[in-house]
Order: structure tokens, then sequence, then C-alpha cells
DNA sequence: GAGCAATGTGTCTTCACAACACTACCAAAT
DNA sequence: ATTTGGTAGTGTTGTGAAGACACATTGCTC
């Protein structure tokens, strides 16, 4: 307890929010398939920082690689720095064993969470993952290293985020409905929010604009599409707006 | 752009809150005076991490090496990581030349808030300070590195919590009235709060206690003096409680 | 053209918040 | 003993946001 370290590994690490119009997913990587062991291999995907690189840098590369999309919402949640965040439990040490020449070293992250659109790209392999898949929030209960403790600590962020800003509209397709918007808030919230109080609430802020278009093919009668208004939520967001929480 | 980083240093920074019942103070160290410099190298207290440690034990040594307090309130603010983080501003560049046998070395930090009763102790001179002392955080206007920055997202975060969580008692003396806590509130918003409101407000809460006793000695009409109720608090929010903000 | 499935709409009540001014009390000075 | 200065302490009213709540509309499918 008493030397200097020096030199520990610093890493960022990824929660990547998605939203297919039904639930909240989160990509997951397989870290690669340990035998007996698969269920907690799953992990979320990171990276060891660059020499020169800022950490939102960092954050953004990796999602560059994983998803091919750039510009997209990142924000920090914190830095995990449990000197035995990684070797707690023992798939994760059996995994580091199998792959590292110093399994035993200390790595630090620095935790970021992203919202993207789902249908916008498919997650590649890449360079850290064998593979890549979205997987429901609400079905996910174990995962490699703290991965689970970051996952939560990134949802709690996002939920406190959204309160606060309409950062939702990243997780929507560009033209989406409000019961769309109206099911994100149920999703992220995890529980039912009334639909006419909801409507008044968000139409209020005026950052929505209607585009005059309907839903084609739906089997019902079809919703007016909308859009973000982006100059209308800068202008809000200048004056001030805290809470639109629900 | 393209070499992995295998070591950088990793570091906490403390911002230290402090109240005296008139302004809010952080505490701030003279990292080493620089003939020429002075202005600019304050700093927040700060130290590199140790080998077995976890991040926010580190926070705690800084913490009690510096004030001897234990058992503060500590929250993290975030992971501070540009690359160039240390060595923007000429007169750290000056500094760290003159003091590390690196100077280059990238450091990374952690940077933690805390809430500390400030008649409680007197800031030693520690090994990582030749002085500590307390400035007026209105008054505070440049720090060395990046620190100004991180005392200001310190400062965010706090305003948020503090919304959302009565932490503010950790700041107050353990008998408190009524006054001296709505003074806290104005000085954290740096705005004018009506004084009946904040009162029903924060006294619909029933965290609360009213002690009976009133001030004395004072040089008029002497106020009622409470204590905070963790109980009270603790069902509260277990409860889940939102926003007493003003 | 009947049925299905989701859209879209208005009112009332309740509650929280903001604005606002005066009296009560203690100590110190005269 | 009286005055003065300074802070403590208290209630009401108006306004706006939020929650609760039910039914008619529309387009598609069969």
């Amino acid at each position: 307890m008493n030397k200097k370290e020096l030199n520990p590994y610093v890493s960022v690490d990824c929660v990547i929010f998605g939203f297919d119009l039904e639930q909240l997913y989160v990509l997951l990587i397989d870290s690669g398939s340990m035998e007996g062991y698969k269920q907690s291999r799953m992990a979320v995907p990171g990276d060891l920082i660059y020499d020169t690189e800022n950490l939102d840098t960092a954050a953004r590369r990796v999602l560059k690689e994983l998803t091919g999309i750039e510009n997209i919402y990142l924000e920090q949640i914190g830095a995990f720095g449990d000197p035995d965040r990684i070797g707690k439990k023992a798939s994760d040490r059996k995994w580091l064993e199998s792959i590292r020449a110093m399994p035993e070293a200390r790595v630090i992250t620095v935790a970021y969470y992203s919202l993207v659109r789902m249908p916008n790209f498919n997650p590649k392999a890449s360079s850290f993952a064998k593979s890549a898949g979205w997987a429901p929030v609400s079905e996910v209960h174990d995962l490699a290293f703290d991965h689970y403790e970051i996952l939560q600590s990134g949802l709690e962020q996002l939920k406190r985020k959204i309160k606060i800003q309409p950062i939702g509209f990243n997780l929507l397709p560009e033209k989406f409905t409000l019961s769309q918007l109206h099911k994100l808030y149920e999703c992220i919230y995890d529980k039912a929010l009334d639909k006419r109080n909801f409507r008044r609430k968000i139409l209020n802020l005026n950052i929505l604009t209607n585009l005059d278009e309907k839903q084609i093919g739906v089997p019902h009668k079809p919703s007016q599409l909308f859009k973000f208004n982006e100059e209308n939520y800068k202008k809000l967001s200048e004056e001030g707006f805290d809470n639109f929480g629900f």
C-alpha cells in the first residue's frame, strides 16, 4: 500500500446505447470465447488509449473502429480504477492469462456512454472483438470485469441527463413519430407515461418540427412524422431550461 | 498518434469546498512558488495514486494528509486526460522542469470534490504542498494546469447534486440556523432566494430537527438551531425524491 | 364493410412555486 | 429606560405546470 504506482494502463470503455423503437439496447462484444465461461465474457467495447490522444478522442476512435460511425453523442461517465477490477472474477483472470503478457497489470478505465441510431450501422467485428451485437439492456445481468457496474452507471447518467436535455433524439431515426419518442422515454425510465401529458409537454418545448408527412404502410392510422429542430433547441438551451422530466 | 501508450501517470485531484457562513471557499495549495508566476501556480491538492489503492481511497488519502479529516463527503467529478493538460501554460512547464525527472510525461487525473466543515480543521502543509489555504470561489480566476476547469466542473456538479440530495449539510456546523442554510444555497447558486419560500420548502422535507436551542450572544433576535436528521433523510431517499431545487 | 390497431385530442383538479411586507426579538448604545 | 439597528420569523394569493382521465378518428386488412 505504500509503493507508488508509476504506470497503470489506461483504457476507455464505451457503453453504446441503441433503440429499435421497442427496447433499449446496448452494444456488447464477445471479448474472446472461453469455454464454459461464455456468459460472463461479454463486455463493453474499449481499448487502451494512445500516446497523444485525449480521452474523448480515444472513445470516438473506439466507436468509429467498431461501428464506422462518427459524430455521435458521447459523454463521459467517469473513471473506474479498483486495483482488482479486471481480476475479480475467475473467468476474467483465465481470459487475461490467455491473452496478455502481464495479466496482473493494473488497468484504469475511463467510461463513456454514447447514443446511436441502431439501424444506421452494423457493428463490425473489429480488431478487439471476435463479434459484436446488440443486447436488450433489460436482459443483461452479468458482464466481464466491472462492465456491468459501468453499464448501470451509464444508464443512470442517461436517465439524469435526459431530464435536462432532449438527447433522446440521438437514438431515433431522423423522422420519427411522437409515439416512438414516447416509447423511448418509457423504455429509459422503465415505466409507463401518460400519452396526452407526454405529448403536451414535449410539444410545448417547441423543439419538434412537424414534417406534414405521414407514416405509410402501417396497418393502422398513420402517424405524423416529426424531426428534431436544432435551431429552437439551441435557443432554448441558451435561455436555460431544466427539467422536462416525467 | 499511432503508438500505444502503455504507461501514463495517474493522479487524483480534490476540489475541497468549504463554507464560512458567508462565502463558498475552495482549498488551494501553493505547489511551489515560481518567481514571477505566482498567480497561476495555485492548484487543487492531488497526488499520484498508489499501487494497490483504488481511486476513492487515493482521494481520501490526499484529503487526510492535507486536512487530517476522514469520513467526509466525496464524489468523483470525472477524468481529465488531455495529453497536454499539464504543459499548456509556460508557467506550468517551467515548474515541471524544475521538479520532475521527466517533465514531459503524461499525467491523467481523476478529479473529486468534497465538502468539509471549514472550522473543523487547519490545512497543514503536507508532502505535496508548501502551503495551503482557503480562497473564495468567486475570486479564483486562474489556476495551474487545467485545475480551473476542474474546479468549474466540480462546482457544476455540486449545483446539480444539491438539487437532488441535501448534501449541503456537510458544509455546515452540526448545529446551524435556517438562515445559514439559506445563505449556503444562495452562495452555491450565486443568486438570491426568497426567504419564506426557502424555509417552507426545506422544512416540508422533514429532514431537519429543531433543537429547541437558540443562538446566544448575537446582537439581534437569536435564531433557532437545527440539526440534520439522518434517519428521516434515509427514509426519504429510499422512497425516492428528486428535486428540491430552488 | 366490419374489425382491428394505433393515432390524436380537451378538461378538470391538484399541487408546487413565485411574489410579496410586516411584526417580534435581542443587544448595544445613549 | 429608551432608542436604534439588525436579523428572525411568519401567511396569503395568484399563476402555471402536471396528473388523471375516455372517446372519436383513420387507414389497413380480411
